[in-house]
DNA sequence: GCACTTATGCTCTGAGTTAGCATAAGTGCA
DNA sequence: TGCACTTATGCTAACTCAGAGCATAAGTGC
């Protein structure tokens, strides 16, 4: 056990850090979701410091943002503190609060460069054939999961429910247990050298600066998960938007196809959206009616909102 | 706006900033949920600073928990951070990381006091009549709602649906926003004294320390919402129990009855527990059978676990 | 005019929930 | 001993909702 050095409640003033804001900001850009980054060819999260003037965290991070990428941010909210004693090996230490914005891509303005979700997590897109995972992925932790006989069952149970192997269904919103699994298996560049397979064919995906792919793990599964239960795709959306927009905009985020028909008969009767009398004809097929988020409902309701189908085919 | 300095990503040696950690921790004593705090008579929660010597966050959580209370905790999870401005006047600045601990009382070994949470939070209590809210909260609220003419309409919403007033439906996880009403109508001792109405006749409840009532209402709206789709109940519970006990701690944290029949239906069509082949006759009625949760799940399946009733009547 | 695409309406079916009805098996007390 | 009362447990009708498929509407491109 190590000092602790027996302080108590009281002296608050404890020893030197730094605290340090994260954000993960997404946008829909062409049809595909994208993370907001910056440096290359490494790419990073926007992220600073906290000072001694920043109102709060949420503002100290808007402000960070603005600052290093000229956007300014509609939805933010809280992901998780992390504190890696690894980071840096001298007398400081930085403790990292991550936030998730959400907004539309749409202000030219802004700098730094939008890449994609799957381009970073390319295992985490099911929409079509996932050849990826298992052709290349699932033969490879089956391999690690038995390369230690002691934990062979544990470990094999572990990358079925993660994965989706064997008859588990596949988790869409598991998307940090995946890549945690991915991470202590040596199969990604960040893992520790020490931990690598000797023949270890590691998995394709745009590695990023130090843990700041966890971090964006951290918010795509966060965002899965919340779509689900509350109506926050609406803030990924232009203003007006057909309700095939909608939907692929849900799809490319689940990572998977939904039905269609589903879709929109839930949409509807929940009363999310209101119809503008408009039409949008450059569908390439019937023309379809514009739609309009009830940002009423965002008060109307505390919960209960946005529920999305969870069925695969179209 | 302030002078944010133009730091850039890179200089992480941020100004001079102590991080704290803040420990919600959870047990049923007699049958009743409460809170492990500390002095008199401001409650407060357990807390410390994080120090260079601490392996990790959650590490140093238990640390302090265990220094200051005895007690070792089991299930640990990340809640929220705060940076309140106001809490030190000072240059330097305190981030607060709050977890939520779930244990059960039985080590007589600790010190610190178990307080119930209806002590603290009592209009969370809706299993019997709610005549606090009814008689004296909901009043208050209206008028508080009114006062500001051209804001009562949105005032009036945001208290129905966060207080289930009208047709709204009682919502058991809104706990927080529950509190931050309250907090900000001026009706608990925590408000600015600027906003307190005239006549106000505070909410019954004893307050604590800075603003740990907030962390702690945080942790029971956290409780809340997890014990519905994880099998958490279980950290609660003695080794065995019977289905009547469980029921009455899921009750008992939800603050709601629920439909005996179909509670004992979901547990057991779940393979949440398994039967022990024990009974346990004390009940006063006809002996139950004793279960244990079967460990085993929490491997199995990373979601989709115990789902709860949310009907009300026994 | 035809093939193709996307949009939209409607229905069948099965699973899961809610809410009761009914019975079992103890305890406490007249 | 028997009755009132309590808690435990089994079972089912009614209802709600999600998944899946069938069918039609209304554009575009050739």
């Amino acid at each position: 056990m190590f000092d602790r050095g027996f302080q108590r409640h009281g002296d608050e003033a404890g020893p030197v850090i730094s605290a340090e804001l994260l954000a993960v900001v997404v946008a829909m850009v062409d049809d595909e979701p994208c993370v907001l980054t910056l440096g290359e060819p490494q790419p990073r999260l926007p992220a600073g410091p906290l000072l001694p003037g920043h109102r709060s965290l949420q503002a100290a991070t808007r402000l960070w943002v603005e600052e290093q990428t000229g956007r300014r941010l509609g939805y933010l909210e809280q992901l998780y503190t992390f504190a890696d004693l690894d980071r840096d090996g001298g007398s400081t230490r930085t403790v990292s609060i991550s936030y998730l914005g959400l907004t539309t891509p749409n202000a030219e303005t802004g700098f730094g460069d939008w890449r994609r979700w799957y381009s970073l997590l390319p295992w985490e897109d099911v929409r079509s054939e996932p050849t990826l995972l298992t052709e290349r992925i699932e033969p490879q932790l089956r391999e690690w999961a038995g390369s230690e006989k002691s934990l062979a069952g544990e470990r094999l149970q572990r990358c079925a429910v993660t994965f989706g192997l064997d008859d588990h269904p596949w988790q869409p919103d598991l998307v940090l247990q995946r890549y945690e699994l991915l991470y202590e298996s040596g199969l990604v560049p960040e893992s520790p050298p020490a931990w690598r397979q000797p023949d270890a064919d590691l998995v394709p995906g745009d590695p990023m600066v130090g843990d700041h792919r966890r971090a964006l793990a951290t918010g795509l599964a966060r965002l899965r998960a919340k779509i689900g239960y509350r109506p926050v795709v609406f803030e990924l959306m232009a203003p007006e938007f057909t309700l095939g927009q909608l939907q692929d905009c849900v799809e490319a985020l689940a990572g998977r196809a939904v039905h269609t028909q589903n879709f929109r008969r839930l949409i509807e009767q929940q009363d999310l959206v209101e119809d503008t009398g408009k039409v949008e004809s450059r569908t390439g097929g019937r023309p379809a009616r514009l739609y309009r988020f009830r940002r009423e409902v965002l008060q109307e309701r505390q919960a209960a909102g946005t529920k999305l189908p969870t069925g695969r085919s179209r």
